[in-house]
RNA sequence: GGCGCCGUGGCGGAGUGGUUACGCAGCGGUCUGCAAAACCGCGUACGCCGGUUCAAUUCCGGCCGGCGCCUCCA
């Protein structure tokens, strides 16, 4: 059975669909003004492991995730940069797409932008305001009455008054109650607009994706995810929006995937305190973008994950002794489950817990070695599973030695020492010839001389010699 | 101030009312010309104080410490 935890009752529930076999799920994207860092892509990678898991217990799942491009930061941004609105969008989306590819992160079935779903929000603001939901402030703009909705702060467990008496808002004299957003926003001389009948102007920010899900999804759907810091006030607005104007639930299931810290704080924009995706993985420190990927899921998407170097290393080390287990070893064409997929499922059954279905790869791992070279048959359809279930979790689909002979520092093949994988092979050979005349003296000085460009040695029983790079 | 989360062995990190998480690091061993990798063995950890219980790291209460949301934010 899978349970999901779902935010809008504080408990894990057993996910049923509104429909059998199939699953219709949002998640809320970036807003396109600058590169995505590392708490970016653990939600994304959170997600998108949710969404390859369904898809193995055989749902059909339908993933839309939206592109925030036009807002605010946007327009202030494209101003100081001297560029187009469209032209910074444009170049971020595009930075983000081949950030997110190289984290193995799957593109969704449909990557809404709210600026193509304009006139869906100018008629949801509409029905809005003729529902008495929303109105025109004094100003010009169209916003939203948060005492209008009843159920208003249920995602969040807020009563309207405790926000009140806790609001860091600024006063504004156009709205009727300070916790009041915006859903339609005059367009101010130079700004981006779209006509609607309160004028020249854009939407709010929060209304997009009532829009967006309303378009793509229709009025209800089963999953919408994002970051917990958008549990209040986003994820509240949009179920405001959405439930007044359609009368309808909106989403099922509400998840929110914890925080990237650095230590031991949210990593953030306005902190100062974010690490790039493109960064991190050109600092030397990372050999394949996958060792990002591995690091995030080795912890429930839930809770805080610390960022550190040291974390790095070790998730390389753990990836790499994986990718050393399937090395040497030609995964089976047929092969049953063993044990490691029932523990595999059950973790992921259980609210997504990633680490704990990582224990039954370490697991077989551990068979994979110990039937290398006593039964191949085993070790081959040890790792074809191991294979199968890292594919779920997006890992463990390169080539072993392709992976292991990765060098951190170049990114490549070429390690900062300027070894190539043509020099290494050369000096195996002057290794070998040296072992087989027995002066060891000579082939120990080859193998340290390799070890201090990184290059470790493994000498196999027939002979020959595995190289990676540590 | 309001609402909420967290505190596990050297590190990371699951989990459970009584029985091994798992990985890394460390120690010992097997293998190896020597290594490396691998495999075998080794660590009785659950913030503090009470309570419930035959039994609590796991439930309840309090305390201390850390964090988050309440404003843009994955």
């Amino acid at each position: 059975m899978l349970q999901i935890f779902n935010t809008l009752s504080g408990r894990k529930e057993e996910l049923r669909t509104l429909e059998p076999g199939v699953v219709r799920m949002y998640v809320c994207g970036d807003t396109v003004y600058d590169y995505c860092h590392i708490g970016h892509a653990r939600s994304k990678i959170a997600f998108d492991v949710v969404r390859r898991y369904l898809a193995y217990r055989g749902y059909k799942v339908t993933f839309v995730r939206n592109i925030t491009d036009i807002d605010d930061k946007i327009i202030k941004r494209a101003a100081e940069n001297g560029e187009p609105v469209q032209a910074l969008t444009a170049r971020f989306t595009a930075a983000m797409h081949e950030d997110y590819d190289r984290l193995g992160i799957l593109r969704p079935d449909f990557e809404p932008k709210a600026t193509e779903h304009i006139p869906t929000i100018v008629s949801m603001t509409q029905s809005l305001i003729d529902k008495n939901y929303a109105y025109v402030a004094s100003d010009g703009d169209v916003m939203y009455s948060v005492s209008a909705f009843k159920p208003y702060g249920q995602l969040s467990g807020r009563q309207l008054s405790d926000l009140r008496a806790g609001a860091r808002v600024a006063v504004d004299e156009a709205k009727r109650d300070p916790l009041d957003f915006v859903l339609w926003k005059q367009a101010k001389p130079g700004e981006p607009s779209w006509p609607s009948p309160w004028g020249a102007g854009r939407p709010g920010w929060h209304i997009e994706c009532s829009a967006m899900t309303l378009d793509l999804l229709g009025t209800r759907f089963d999953i919408h995810g994002g970051g917990l810091d958008l549990k209040f006030p986003h994820h509240e607005n949009e179920i405001a929006q959405s439930c007044a104007a359609t009368g309808e639930q909106f989403a099922t299931y509400w998840m929110h995937n914890g925080f990237v810290n650095v230590d031991n704080e949210k990593m953030a924009k306005s902190v100062g305190n974010f690490f790039l995706i493109r960064d991190v993985l050109g600092s030397g420190h990372v050999r394949d973008p996958e060792v990002l990927r591995f690091f995030l899921l080795s912890s429930h998407y839930r809770g805080p994950i610390n960022y550190s170097l040291t974390q790095i290393e070790q998730a390389d080390t753990t990836l790499a002794r994986l990718y050393s287990a399937l090395r040497d070893v030609v995964p089976a064409q047929r092969w049953e489950a063993s044990e490691a997929t029932g523990k595999f499922v059950a973790a992921m059954d259980d609210d997504f817990n990633t680490p704990d279905a990582l224990a039954a790869l370490q697991w077989l791992a551990g068979e994979i070695n110990k039937a290398k070279g006593v039964d191949a048959a085993r070790a081959a359809a040890f790792a074809a599973e191991l294979k199968h279930l890292g594919s779920v979790l997006g890992v463990l689909q390169a080539s072993p030695a392709a992976f292991l002979q990765k060098s951190a520092k170049g990114q490549g093949t070429e390690s900062a020492s300027g070894l190539s994988e043509s020099a290494v092979e050369e000096l195996i050979a002057a290794r070998a010839a040296a072992r087989k005349s027995r002066n060891f003296k000579e082939s120990d000085r080859i193998r340290d001389q390799l070890a201090q460009a990184g290059i470790v040695l493994e000498d196999k029983p027939d002979g020959a010699t595995l190289w990676r790079r540590g």
